[in-house]
DNA sequence: TACTGTGGTCGTACTTTGTACGTATTGAGA
DNA sequence: TCTCAATACGTACAAAGTACGACCACAGTA
């Protein structure tokens, strides 16, 4: 029945991909590089995954299985939001992951759970269908979209920031672009500049916004 | 001083290119495939872009030729709802953009101007620097955000998105995710559903909620 | 007219990818 | 001991990006 359960097993497989993802990035996640991060042969992977889209669609569940769900004991609007802030750390944590989470065809458990999870908090809060349709949809854009622009940043969004501002400022010198200029050397890079603070921000301005339409 | 000029050019070359994703998706996008496209070997294409990168570069900055840039001639709230519309709807048209368009590390000339545009047309309005970096980041999550999850939605999200609710419904009959159940079944699946509509949804709750912030 | 240089194109070939196919190894049950 | 199925791997192939250098057509020059 199990002959030689030797290495290998699909967990070991998800969680050591997901490690390399984070290392060096989605483009080069190779079965040979993943293999070898396994110690086993590139062919062995072929054994508990029929190709590597298999892989990502257990990557992407392995993703939300991170995410807290909304705290069934608190408010709606309490409870998304601990959800959306665990959604952008996680999110974070895997800077290849967001344009992988929605695209994938066949959801897995954790991420059907997470999503009925949602669902359900938002209808317990008052919200009929159609307006749990439309905070859905703003809330998961943003943290979404949030992430997808974090992960384009250097890691913490503090530091590395200010380098890479220095230098598109130096290609606009010519102040053609007199806003973005004063933008980026007036605020990008001051010293207290994060951009992470935008989140929350974003986060209570739409949580506001749903909370004086929640009865439609 | 121009030998043999051909048939090929940057611009025919990145047009090309925009119309190869469009249609058959950023994945199957190969230089092979783009040179036969064009009439013409694959290494031609090598004269005119240092590297498949650049052509994606080049592919980026040809998306934000075609997004509105805020008119001057408006006040800030309808300028920027204008521009979010647009950038929405050019997105769609190129599905495969949104995951570039904020990681790319060499903006292009059109980049550049578009945020130039758009920030100064919310410094005009009263925004301060601070202000306007979080306007700027919830407003373009959301944008990126939503222009993501439409692009994994079957062509114009309407139709389609049926067969998919049918097909993921049938998984879970064993009603395992009740809300997710009820809100396939209730909302997604009923005839006059549009994704799109929370789009300007989340867009106006968005600029309401900046507009009561704007003198901070 | 012949020659030469230069810019545009392509043929060949190398490396790296995903993965099909068949084979070797192992230990549980007969 | 023998068999067999589960597991691991070796080899090999197609398709990807692209380095390298050859080819080709014309613009000037002589």
């Amino acid at each position: 029945m199990a002959p030689r359960p030797r290495t290998l097993s699909r967990e070991r497989i998800v969680s050591e991909a997901l490690a390399v993802a984070d290392d060096v990035g989605m483009e080069s996640l190779t079965i040979r590089r993943l293999a070898e991060a396994l110690g086993v042969g590139p062919m062995s992977i072929y054994h508990y995954f029929p190709n590597k889209a298999a892989i990502i669609d257990a990557m992407v569940d392995a993703v939300f299985v991170q995410i807290a769900l909304p705290p069934e004991d608190e408010d709606w609007r309490s409870a998304i939001r601990v959800r959306c802030v665990s959604a952008r750390e996680v999110l974070n944590r895997h800077p290849w992951a967001p344009p992988f989470m929605e695209s994938r065809t066949s959801p897995g458990p954790a991420t059907l759970r997470h999503h009925d999870a949602v669902i359900g908090c938002l209808r317990r809060g008052g919200f009929s269908l159609e307006m749990t349709a439309h905070a859905y949809a703003i809330l998961d854009s943003f943290v979404y979209g949030f992430a997808l622009k974090e992960a384009a940043l250097p890691a913490g969004g503090g530091e590395g920031v200010q380098e890479i501002a220095e230098a598109m400022a130096a290609e606009f010198d010519a102040d053609g672009y007199p806003h973005l200029f004063e933008f980026t050397m007036g605020h990008v890079m001051q010293p207290g500049y994060s951009f992470v603070q935008s989140f929350e921000f974003g986060l209570d301005l739409i949580l506001e916004g749903l909370a004086a339409r929640a009865g439609d």
